[in-house]
This record gives C-alpha cells, sequence and structure tokens, in this order.
DNA sequence: CCGAGTGTTTGCGCCAGCGCAAACTGCGGT
DNA sequence: ACCGCAGTTTGCGCTGGCGCAAACACTCGG
C-alpha cells in the first residue's frame, strides 16, 4: 500500500517537488494512525525517527524529574515534531501525545540526509521551524516573566485559537478537546485559577466554555485583556 | 591586516580544516572590538551579519513592547550569536550587549552558504547550537512553572558558573559583572528579591557577593539549594 | 579629596494566586 | 437507566514575593 502524494503536496518543505519526488519522499516514510491519548513517542527515549503530522493534533509535553508537567506546544496538521535528530540530539527532549485521533508519517532519521537531497526546501524549512519555535519559547519565557497571570492566559487562548480555531455560530472554537488542567500546564499556572477566570470571562461575555471546550465568543476584547499593559 | 588561522582552529564548527581553508573562511571574516556596553546588534534590526564572540561575554537582551527586560542568555567565548538568517528570520529577535569588552568577528549573511560548504561541520554546529538553546530556553520555561524564586537563581548562578566560571582561592567566581538586576531579569524576579536571597545565602556562607561580582563558596550547598523538591 | 552616579541593602505592607478541600456535573460505559 | 469517573467549580485562608521607598556603599572622574 503506497501513500498518496496529495498527502503531502502542499506542504511548505515539499513545494515544488515533482510527482516523483513526492514519490520518492514516501516511500521512505510509514504511515500510522495514533489514537487519542497514545504517545508518539516519550520523553527521553531514543530518537530514531522524525515525524509529520497529516491529521489531529498532538500535544507535546515536558516532565520534570519532580514529576511536574509542561506543555511545550501544540503540533498542528502539517507540521514537522519529534526532530531531535536535526538538533543534534540523540534522545526526545519531551513527550509527543495524541490530542485527538491522529495521522502521522514516520521516518527513520537516516532518511533526513535523503529528503534535503530530495527537496533543497525541506531543510530549509525544517530549520525554520526550529527557529521558530525557539523565538516562540523565548517570547514565552518573557510572557512568564513580565505578565500577570490573566494575560499569559488569555494569550495563551489566543495563541491556540489562531492556529487551531475552528469558527462556530458562537464565535471561534478550540477545535480539540482541552482541559483547564492543559491550559494551566502551558501557562505556568494551576487548573484553580485557569477555571476561576475563564468563569470570570464567561461571566463577562468574552469566552463559553464547557468540559474540555473553549470558545471564544469576543476576541476583541480578549486581547485588550491579553495585553493591558500593567503597573506603571 | 589578515586575521590568524588560530583564532578559530579550535572552535566544533572548524574541526579539521586545514591552513588554506580556516584562511578562507576568515577571508570573510570582519575582526572587531567592541566595548563594554555596547550593542553589537539591536532588537528588530535587519540582520545582514551573523557573529562569533572570539573574548568577552555578551548578554542577550530581549526588551518588550512595555519596556520590560529580559536576559534570554549569556554568549561565551567561542560561540555563534546572532544567527537570526540561519534562523529564517530577517531581524534580529533580540539585543546583544557586550558585558565586557569584546572581540567579535562578523560575516555577511551571504558568507553562510559558502562557510557551510568550505566546512562540513559548521552548518550541523550551527544548527546544534540553536537545537542546544531550544532546549535550554524550554528548560527554562518548566523552571519557570514549576520552581521557586530561590531555585530559579540557584540554578541560574550555577549554570553561569559552569559556563564562565573562574577559580579563586575563595571558590569559583563569575568573571564578569553581573548585577543583582541582570540575575533579576535572568530569573523572571526583582532585584530586591535577589538582593535579599544573595545576603541570606552570603550569611549561610554559601556565596559571597559584592559590587557587580558573585562567587561561589559553596557550590554543593547551592546544588541542593537548587533542587531541594518543593512541596509534597 | 570630593561629589555624583550607579549599584545594593533593607524595612514594610499588601495582594495575586496557590494549596487544600469539598461539592458538583456531564459523559461514557454496561 | 444507572453508575462511576474525569473534569470542573468554588470557598477559604495563607504566604511568597512584589511594589514602594529610603538609606546606604562603592567607584570613578575631576
Amino acid at each position: 500500500m503506497s501513500l498518496d502524494r496529495s498527502l503531502i503536496a502542499g506542504l511548505p518543505g515539499f513545494a515544488g517537488l515533482d510527482a516523483g519526488d513526492l514519490d520518492a519522499v514516501l516511500a521512505r516514510a510509514r504511515s500510522s494512525r495514533f489514537p487519542k491519548d497514545t504517545e508518539v513517542f516519550a520523553q527521553g527515549a531514543q530518537a530514531g525517527s522524525f515525524f509529520l503530522l497529516l491529521a489531529g493534533h498532538i500535544r507535546v509535553v515536558r516532565t520534570s524529574p519532580e514529576g511536574h508537567q509542561v506543555i511545550a506546544r501544540y503540533i498542528n496538521e502539517g507540521e514537522l515534531f519529534g526532530i531531535a535528530m536535526a538538533m543534534g540530539r540523540t534522545t526526545y527532549p519531551a513527550s509527543a501525545v495524541a490530542a485527538v485521533d491522529c495521522v502521522v508519517l514516520t521516518w527513520p532519521n537516516a532518511a533526513w540526509p535523503e529528503l534535503q537531497a530530495l527537496a533543497p526546501a525541506f531543510g530549509a524549512s525544517a530549520y525554520r521551524t526550529i527557529g521558530t519555535r525557539l523565538q516562540e519559547t523565548q517570547a514565552q519565557v518573557m510572557e512568564m516573566s513580565t505578565q500577570q497571570v490573566e494575560q499569559r492566559i488569555a494569550n495563551a487562548l489566543l495563541r491556540i485559537v489562531s492556529q487551531s480555531g475552528k469558527k462556530t455560530p458562537e464565535g471561534i472554537e478550540i477545535d480539540f478537546p482541552i482541559t483547564r488542567q492543559d491550559i494551566a500546564e502551558m501557562t505556568g499556572t494551576t487548573l484553580h485559577t485557569v477555571s476561576r477566570l475563564l468563569s470570570a470571562w464567561e461571566g463577562e461575555g468574552l469566552v463559553k466554555s464547557g468540559r474540555q471546550k473553549v470558545v471564544i465568543t469576543d476576541p476583541h476584547a480578549l486581547m485588550l485583556m491579553a495585553d493591558s499593559r500593567r503597573r506603571k
């Protein structure tokens, strides 16, 4: 069973490749399904492969020696992940867990140079991805240093929604299940605080939230919330 | 005036190059001196060059729109920095300021592919650098989410000292001037808190500190401090 | 030697957000 | 239809660390 070219034809890393090249890229890949809440790879495991998310949403989680969990990011459809080896690592620095049922392409590390040779844009795109993530992570550090919890949560929601938002009659909805606990782990707070805040916002008509679901009903007001310059 | 090969011969990115190659690498570079507290490049500026620190210490600072400053990292001798273009950026995401008088090699962006061609290890080394920084930054996010201020500061000091520590009869000293404010900006706290903590530690004989100077007299005790599992 | 500037220390009051605990609710399974 | 669990809400008390402010101590230039 071979994979259809259309799966990857539209992605930035493979732009401008002809049918033959696309097939060659796919020839080395294996496609697999990960049911909700299963691990694609585990933190600390030997990094033998890298991945591309074809469908679904993936949560990248870091666990501290003390057992604390932090959500480093969510991976969206079409993104590379688990590219430890491109960063010169031999081991995955975090775990990847399917937030919903996912479809994933897997390449062995050995395919990395081949892909780069085949698709000149692939390497550049991958490195740009890493660079972008470094930026985002540094931005997160800034946020955590300088902003109040309220603003951090607002920012986090806006960020998610901008990447994985689904329009509904009520507003923009996060299109994968997300718990208060998840939001807390993204923003360095507790589920209690997140819950309180969301309740408050719901009261003000900014958001509408239910079990593992959040809908932003007034994005503009949330944006104001997100960067209301505090103190001074 | 040409640059001596020995300047870069020992660096990981240029390992195994012969004299001619090294000269070729240096031919494209310009060496310059940056006095203490001068900017090598400014956040937001067009990224036309990338840099290698030959001597000194450089502080990488991000400033938020509100004017808050955060120290993203310190660059040590022999490290690349300002490699925005390798990450697909056209603009520097942070400012680089000389913490002491520095000597810096500068290449125009155009030299990037040439260096990669000349020194196969160069590209890999650069990407590993970015990867490492991503790891470190993510680790910092975890730290800020899960640890108390006390531990974050201890960790920050240990990290600095492990990279830029100078042994003295009294202990290990940070070998560039660093203020309480700097430490606060690295750890997301205030200079007040840092000052109080350092005073307390000085009382317990863990550190010895003065104006823009910190000496770790009992690294082991500090390490205990750094990862004393808190609550539960 | 003096003054100015920069970095540091310290006291005090306060409050955002956490820890703990208990109750509640909606969903999925049998 | 029911039960059980996972996720959520909410109250309450406490405290770590911040904001503010004032005094202090080096160091450097003149």
